[in-house]
DNA sequence: AGCACGCCGACT
DNA sequence: GTCGGCGTGCTC
């Protein structure tokens, strides 16, 4: 008996099968969709069987497989047969497909790491009648005989409780003895909540969802705080009771733990959570969970639409428009295709809900591709908030280059009736540019094509893209000139200023620097939401569905710098960005109000967020992306060539373009080759080409090739981003 | 990916 | 004469 099986490399050099001997022990027990241990060239490593076979044509001398790593841990028929699709789609080795479905990765070198988690408990080793009987003749008032009576009652008690001399002495006399169990890091139960009850527009949601078990793309498209979750919660429940499971995507756990305790007081041990921040063994545990059909529901970033789940009844992906869902990075997946791939496996519904759907999905809905659902009415008493453009250039002629008057006015108000202020800047540190008034001399990356950042509190200038950190030691390195100018606001300066201004406000800050401790996203909110803090400044991780009720005001500092992004979607994610920001302004009793300062209050972007008005921005952007064949009109495919030797990358770009024009369809556009955004990133040169195409049957051969042709190229490489998020 | 093998340059 | 550079090719 052979097996056929991937190698835990993740290179296309390697993408193909090896076969080895299936030994004695392992046969019957040794399935496909399995990790093994195997000897390959003089090292032992990981391997994924793929098929199992009974004879062998090749002329090799075979290996013999050691062992199964885990024999619990295996990919069922539907995942392996998504591995293929995936390599197909995004042009991965096969292996790197798998690996992104598996929890703790296939790289993990330590093969005999035992990821269950065990408890000691003590328990009783002879009846209770002798016990009493051991009792009645030792008087000694100790911890022996504490435990042994409190064994009396309860059957099992956790060793860590009780210090191992006693235990030692109670082993010895053959009174105790120890046990192990497994146990789940992650327990828990529901608890009794207020369920509530669904207005008229979730309620026809809900129906029309529960209706249609067929598989059904929906695109439930609902305003800030019009209640999603009620909907999800309910249609989830409705699964669970036919007996089936459910997937729930979420954009960034720690920002979504409200949604996911809701999940937990509906639900209990039934869910599990599956995200990046979890252990390695958290992540064993609730994987194991939902292999064994313990948990039916599963809550999770990107990977977790690969969970392991049988008969899935609905999959939903909350905040559809989220970037998270696409990986940057190889396998080039877009988790919102996968859903759609598993819905038609397990023909049930696929939910995208977001109060700012990407015009891809919108256009599908509004062409009848994907039925349309809206929640139109905020749940409660909340209104929508009143949005303010404030025109910064009027307000720099006042020498306010930071605050506005309004805002600064709205802060005191909010400051005297002890209300919550949020204010958003997408720029974290302190200043984004720092120059020489003298020389001109500008910081920059010496390994990339950016600016330096500087970051007051560590006195440091750092790059945002490789974290290049050096110190600032306040003279031009170039004139040696006590000149520098420190120009550009980041969430830093913000903190500062507003500290100045009002001395007695207790203000907190949220940003990338705030935030690399484990633990600290909760923390920040958590003390906000508990009213310790009046203000919080934060980048767009603020924005993001959360629900403080003493929020009635959000300040949106220089809205225009994610416009000036150059990407087809700057105007998407920017109004994205600013209207789910509103959205956490006044979602209670109160009225709420948002002031975005801007230096173009014209732009046409910013006056559909101030008028609350998705739609006119919806007609305005997809008349633009028809214009210049962007999508949802044209497909895009980014072609990088990288290399550290500049005019290498620059030949192979214009060679690898002329080779599309020769090969791909006549009708497809291909743009470039042009710098990438980021042209010089870890001291390699990027340029990128774009393709823009509607069909083309051509394409993907083509692809496939290119890719091969630089498989053995060793200082140029090629990345292909199929569907990319960002161009 | 990792490693061995192999063929040319500057050193104890 | 040897140490070591990294180009090439193989791993069931």
């Amino acid at each position: 008996m052979y097996a056929e099986c991937l190698i835990e490399y993740p290179t296309k050099k390697i993408d193909k099968y090896f076969t080895y001997i299936v030994p004695l022990k392992l046969r019957g027990v040794l399935k496909r969709g399995m990790k093994v241990l195997i000897p390959f060239g003089n090292k032992v490593i990981n391997g994924f069987v793929i098929n199992i076979k009974n004879d062998f044509e090749e002329e090799y001398s075979l290996k013999e497989i050691i062992d199964i790593v885990d024999r619990e841990l295996i990919l069922n028929e539907e995942l392996m047969q998504l591995g293929e699709y995936i390599k197909e789609k995004t042009l991965c080795p096969l292996i790197v497909a798998y690996q992104s479905m598996l929890p703790s990765s296939l790289k993990i070198k330590k093969s005999d790491v035992n990821y269950n988690f065990y408890k000691s408990y003590l328990v009783l080793n002879k009846d209770k009648e002798e016990i009493n009987k051991y009792l009645d003749n030792y008087h000694k008032d100790n911890e022996q005989t504490k435990l042994l009576k409190e064994l009396l009652i309860n059957d099992r008690v956790l060793k860590k409780n009780y210090k191992a001399y006693s235990i030692k002495c109670l082993k010895e006399k053959d009174l105790i003895k120890e046990i192990k169990e497994q146990e789940y890091r992650i327990n828990k139960d529901t608890s009794d909540i207020i369920k509530n009850v669904l207005n008229e527009e979730q309620e026809i949601a809900f129906k029309e969802i529960i209706n249609c078990s067929k598989n059904n793309v929906f695109l439930l498209e609902g305003i800030t705080g019009s209640g999603k979750t009620e909907v999800y919660l309910n249609v989830i429940n409705n699964t669970l009771n036919k007996g089936m499971t459910a997937i729930m995507l979420v954009p960034e756990i720690t920002l979504t733990m409200q949604i996911v305790n809701r999940f937990y007081e509906w639900f209990g041990s039934k869910v599990a959570i599956l995200h990046s921040a979890l252990s390695n063994g958290e992540k064993y545990d609730e994987y194991l969970k939902i292999l064994r059909g313990e948990a039916r529901v599963v809550v999770g970033t990107r990977s977790a639409i690969f969970a392991p789940l049988k008969n899935i009844g609905v999959i939903i992906i909350d905040e559809e428009h989220s970037d998270t869902y696409k990986q940057e990075n190889s396998p080039r997946y877009n988790a919102k295709d996968i859903a759609i791939k598993r819905g038609i496996y397990h023909d049930c519904p696929v939910i995208f809900g977001s109060a700012t759907p990407t015009l891809e999905t919108r256009a599908r809905a509004i062409k009848g591709v994907y039925k349309h659902l809206k929640l139109t009415k905020r749940v409660g008493l909340s209104n929508l908030p009143n949005v303010l453009l404030v025109d910064m250039i009027e307000e720099v002629k006042k020498k306010n280059f930071i605050f506005s008057e309004i805002l600064i006015k709205k802060i005191k108000e909010n400051l005297d009736n002890n209300l919550q202020t949020i204010i958003l800047l997408n720029r974290r540190g302190y200043s984004t540019i720092i120059s020489c008034s003298v020389c001109g001399f500008t910081y920059k990356c010496p390994a990339c094509d950016i600016t330096l950042t500087y970051h007051k509190s560590s006195n440091s200038l750092r790059c945002h893209y490789c974290g290049y950190t050096i110190c600032n030691d306040s003279v031009c390195p170039n004139c040696k000139e006590n000149s520098l100018n420190y120009l550009g606001i980041g969430t830093e300066k913000v903190e500062l200023e507003l500290k100045k201004i009002f001395k007695e406000a207790r203000i907190l800050r949220m940003d990338q620097d705030t935030t690399s401790k484990k633990g600290a996203h909760e923390k920040i909110i958590q003390s906000f939401k508990n009213h310790e803090a009046d203000i919080l400044i934060g980048t767009q991780m603020i924005s993001k569905g959360l629900d403080f009720p003493l929020v009635t005001l959000v300040g949106v500092i220089n809205a225009d710098n994610s416009l000036n992004i150059p990407d087809f979607r700057s105007n998407e994610k920017t109004f994205a960005l600013l209207y789910q920001a509103s959205g956490r302004a006044g979602r209670n009793k109160y009225n709420g109000d948002v002031i975005i300062e801007t230096y173009n209050p014209d732009n046409f972007v910013l006056n559909c967020v101030k008028n609350n008005d998705f739609n006119s921005f919806y007609n305005y952007e997809m008349n633009n992306r028809r214009m210049l064949k962007y999508p949802p009109y044209y497909y895009l495919v980014n072609i990088k060539i990288i290399s550290k030797d500049y005019n290498l990358a620059l030949e192979n770009a214009t060679k690898v373009c002329n080779y599309l024009k020769n090969n791909i369809a006549k009708d497809s556009i291909i743009l470039g080759p042009t710098t990438a955004n980021i042209f010089k990133f870890n001291n390699n040169y990027r340029f990128q080409i774009v393709i823009k195409y509607r069909f083309d049957n051509y394409l993907m051969k083509a692809l496939k090739e290119l890719d091969a042709i630089y498989l053995n190229e060793n200082n140029i490489s090629i990345e292909i981003d199929i569907d990319p998020e960002r161009i």
